[in-house]
DNA sequence: ATTCCGTCAAGAGCAGTGCTCTCGGTTTTG
DNA sequence: CAAAACCGAGAGCACTGCTCTTGACGGAAT
């Protein structure tokens, strides 16, 4: 490990005060970042940025990058500080912070989970980051049906669809019954949109309590799924 | 009713083929839609675009409001091919319209669905028209009570909730048992949430029968919600 | 120690955007 | 028929992403 020059020291902070600046803008003008403004902020010029980043595009992949990143390890973290034995405290607490971290950064939020912006085309990068949420949710159910505390139910699904989802759940090593697969799924379902509401809706600005409504529907999916109570 | 002078049935017209045309550019280019482009293919000048909308988010509000009427009137129209006693059958078929709608206009569904445009505020015109799909929903499960075909479990919500689900419920005058009325928002959201991936998400590319795994997943809402089959 | 090459910020410039204003010409209205 | 309203065109402003060129600086090899 041989120490980096200081030329790419200072470039790599360089990359990184942009982002920062960029993030910054992102909270309040939303997804149409301004480079040049971000250029402005940062004393250059619009055309020194593309020293950094090859094209306005490229900035924003790094800032999903970097929010996908940081909603898993939201996530994650607040599975691990769960008893593992707790299902459905464990469900609860992944389905909370995951709200949590939308709540708190609304922007990044719509960016990585809103209408994709329509030139942009995802890089393959970001399909193994986006899925860290569901998979930390249906590990949930996995870890409940090796323990016994989660014995799902005879049901079976239909066959072109059994395949689809025991394929899915092959993809993501989860050994689980597609039907109670395909339930975890409805419940990930469930909590995007849930959270997208909360954050671009207007529908239920009539719920003042949302902390009680988010966490009753995301019982409901919960009971829906079988997860049984501490 | 006098008949409109010439000059107003050729503004009408010209609002209509202005909305006709940008509505075929938010196909193509999504939601950055260009006024001096539509302007373009009309072989017209940018500005005088303004003769006829005074911005470009009072043209965006037009076309978010024909999208609202236009899944509002998909929505409503399956519901209604259904016989009223089938519960079940008229779940399946408002969904399958919704879902039906969004894939066939993505672009208008992103519109109306999807993240909001940062310095856009939609007026409030808006939440009427964006109300009938849920509306509808909690209708079929309204008329299944009325009729003595849904019986709904004794469950009952806790208190600070419980009278904010009632005054949604009176809000948009359905009287349903509170508990009931959160498990048919539960499902709306559900709804909302898988078409939304399907349209936006890169998650479900790996299930190829997605017309199985559409009906399976708002089986499962149904399930929830008690729909008996028909 | 000097040359040399890669990196950097800056500036000019291009094509495009939303929007405003003014200018003539047409149509409706009083 | 005259006045008022309406309409399209054009110029112009401030802004955007992006490209290209220029000149300066610094680390590294000769």
């Amino acid at each position: 490990m041989v120490a980096p020059s200081l030329r790419a020291r200072v470039r790599a902070g360089m990359i990184e005060e942009i982002k920062a600046v960029a993030r910054r803008h992102l909270a309040t003008d939303g997804a149409n970042l301004s480079l040049r403004a971000v250029a402005r902020d940062m004393g250059m010029v619009s055309s020194a940025i593309y020293r950094y980043f090859p094209s306005r595009d490229d900035l924003l992949t790094a800032l999903i990058l970097e929010a996908y990143g940081a909603l898993g390890d939201a996530v994650e973290e607040a599975d691990a500080g769960v008893d593992r034995t707790d299902l459905r405290g464990r469900w609860h607490a992944v389905c909370r912070a995951a709200r949590a971290w939308a709540l708190a950064h609304p922007a990044e939020y719509a960016l990585i989970y809103g209408s994709p912006v329509p030139g942009y085309a995802a890089p393959d990068d970001t399909v193994a980051p986006a899925s860290r949420p569901p998979v930390t949710l249906v590990g949930i159910l996995r870890d409940g049906v090796a323990a016994g505390l989660l014995t799902p139910l005879g049901e079976d699904l239909p066959e072109p669809l059994r395949s689809d989802v025991a394929a899915l759940g092959a993809l993501i090593d989860v050994d689980l019954p597609p039907a109670l697969l395909a339930r975890g799924m409805a419940g990930w379902t469930q909590l995007f949109g849930l959270i997208s509401f909360e954050l671009f809706g207007r529908i239920n600005r009539m719920l003042p309590h949302r902390d009680e409504y988010f966490d009753h529907q995301t019982g409901l999916m919960a009971d829906l799924i079988g997860l049984p109570a501490a």
